[in-house]
Parts: C-alpha cells; sequence; structure tokens
DNA sequence: CTTGACCCCGTACCATGGTACAGAGTCTAT
DNA sequence: ATAGACTCTGTACCATGGTACGGGGTCAAG
C-alpha cells in the first residue's frame, strides 16, 4: 500500500498520464525506484505536481519551476533565492504589461479614427500598417 | 531590370531571404512569376513584407495578417472588416492585460510578504504555491 | 485462462515564427 | 571557362508545454 500507480497520481494531481512522465523527463518529478515493471509513487508526488501547475499560474516556466522546486528540495536554500526569482518574474510580467499597454493604446487610437463605413480607401488602420510613420 | 531578386528584396525590407521564402510558403507573399529559374519580384513586395511586419508589431499573428492582406488586395472589402479585426485583436490585448495585472498583483503580494532573509522555512511564496488557498 | 484495464518505451506531432542546412543549380564577371 | 556569389528545393531544427500513438508487456478479476 501507499504505492500509487502513475494513473493514480495522475488522477489525483488532474494532469494526464503523458503530462506524469513528461514532468520525469524533465527532472521536475523524480523517477521512481520501482520494484514491480511500473512506475511505483510516494504519496507527496501529488503534492509535488499541483506545486509545478500553480507555480505555472504565476507565471513561471517549467524551467523555472524547476529552479523553484530545486530551493524547495534543498536545505541549504534560502528565502533570498525564492525572493529573487519571483522578483525577477514580477520585472518580466510588469515589463510584459507595459508593452501591451502601449501596444493597446496605438490599436485603440486607430480603431477610433477608422470610420468602419465604406470601402477600404483611406482606412487609417490600414494606411498605418503601410505607413507607420512613427 | 526593375525585377528583384530575392537576397535584394530581403535585403531592402530588413528580414532574411529564408523569411520570404517563409512567407511565401504561408501565401502572404504570392510566389513570383519567373522567367528565369529564379525567383523575380517586383518592387512593391517589398513594402508587403514591411506591411506584414508591422502587423506583427501591432500584434497580429502571420495567420491574422494574412487576412488583412486579403482586405487589403480585394476591392470589395470595407473599412468595416478591417476595423473588426483591429477590435478583436483589441479585445484580446486588454484581455491578456487584465489577466497579467492580476498575475503581478499576486506576485507583488507574495514578493512583499517575503522578508528574503533566513532559511526557507516560512517562505510565503513557497507557501502559496504549496497550498494556494485561493 | 482470457479479457479488459492499465502500464511500458520511443517517437512523432500540435502551434508559432522562423532559422539552418545539404547538395545541387545558375548567373555574372573576369 | 571558371570562380564566387547567389539561388533553388526539401527537410530538419529551435523553444514551449505538452498530446497522441503504435506495439507491446503486465496485472487482477471472473
Amino acid at each position: 500500500m501507499s504505492k500509487l500507480t502513475i494513473g493514480r497520481v495522475a488522477q489525483a494531481a488532474g494532469v494526464g498520464v503523458e503530462t506524469v512522465r513528461f514532468y520525469e523527463r524533465k527532472w521536475l518529478v523524480k523517477q521512481p525506484v520501482a520494484l514491480s515493471s511500473f512506475r511505483e509513487y510516494p504519496p507527496d508526488v501529488i503534492d509535488r505536481i499541483k506545486f509545478i501547475k500553480r507555480a505555472q499560474e504565476l507565471g513561471f516556466t517549467l524551467a523555472e519551476v524547476g529552479q523553484l522546486l530545486h530551493l524547495a528540495d534543498n536545505p541549504h536554500s534560502s528565502k533570498r533565492e525564492v525572493k529573487q526569482l519571483a522578483g525577477q518574474k514580477l520585472v518580466e510580467i510588469r515589463q510584459k504589461i507595459d508593452d501591451l499597454q502601449r501596444l493597446a493604446s496605438t490599436l485603440e487610437t486607430l480603431h477610433e479614427k477608422c470610420s468602419g463605413r465604406g470601402a477600404l480607401s483611406d482606412c487609417p488602420i490600414i494606411e498605418s500598417i503601410t505607413s507607420p510613420e512613427l
């Protein structure tokens, strides 16, 4: 008992079986020592997979989740390291927001300037794409 | 004269030769009628490629750029259609901004709550990933 | 002892927007 | 006529995060 097959793990963690194997290939989940010919997981792997999913929701790539897990696994790691990862990610996200906001305001201006009526001639959107004149 | 080789076109448009061929495969640039065994482009293909690049900067995918080009090529198309594409894109971008802002504020809260000092125990960031309790 | 459910591995495929290569052909200038 | 620069086609590869499939092996219940 207390050992889980990959199917049960996947089910409990809310992912597909293939995803668990994929994470294993990416070293996010340790390959379990199996006595039989099937993988046998300790129950805590479920939380590990949920951790991965949650970290992804927070914007971390799998490579970064790997770093987070490595920190969480290592008794010598510190809050500083984790905070730094989160800080970097925050900077990245803010940058992306900034880019998108500039994009949105350009597009918004064009959208407003276009009457949306008649043939394509003098369409401000097409014209702006044709000659940006920034 | 007045016919350009792919190398000159690419150079003039600021992209690689492979990119021009890639656009051709994606039907964004018409395959030119060649008398010789090399592609021979009319000069206006340069503007077409610049259009593609500019539209990408405005957030359109190549598939959407294809639609825009199709509209721009077609004498029966209307401002309405172009405005609609721009409007859809605008909605998409605003949605993305919204998502990222919620992400940033979550991450910001966690980042602030973490002292960044000491070992990993009780790190609010790790704890939040471990049990989201949203 | 057979059926069905599950698992194994390896590989290929999806979208996105290109980039890079091999091995060949062609064109231009000297 | 030959070197060098350019071009041709077709295919494979990059990152990202998986998903899907083929062809088997294994395991428990009936």
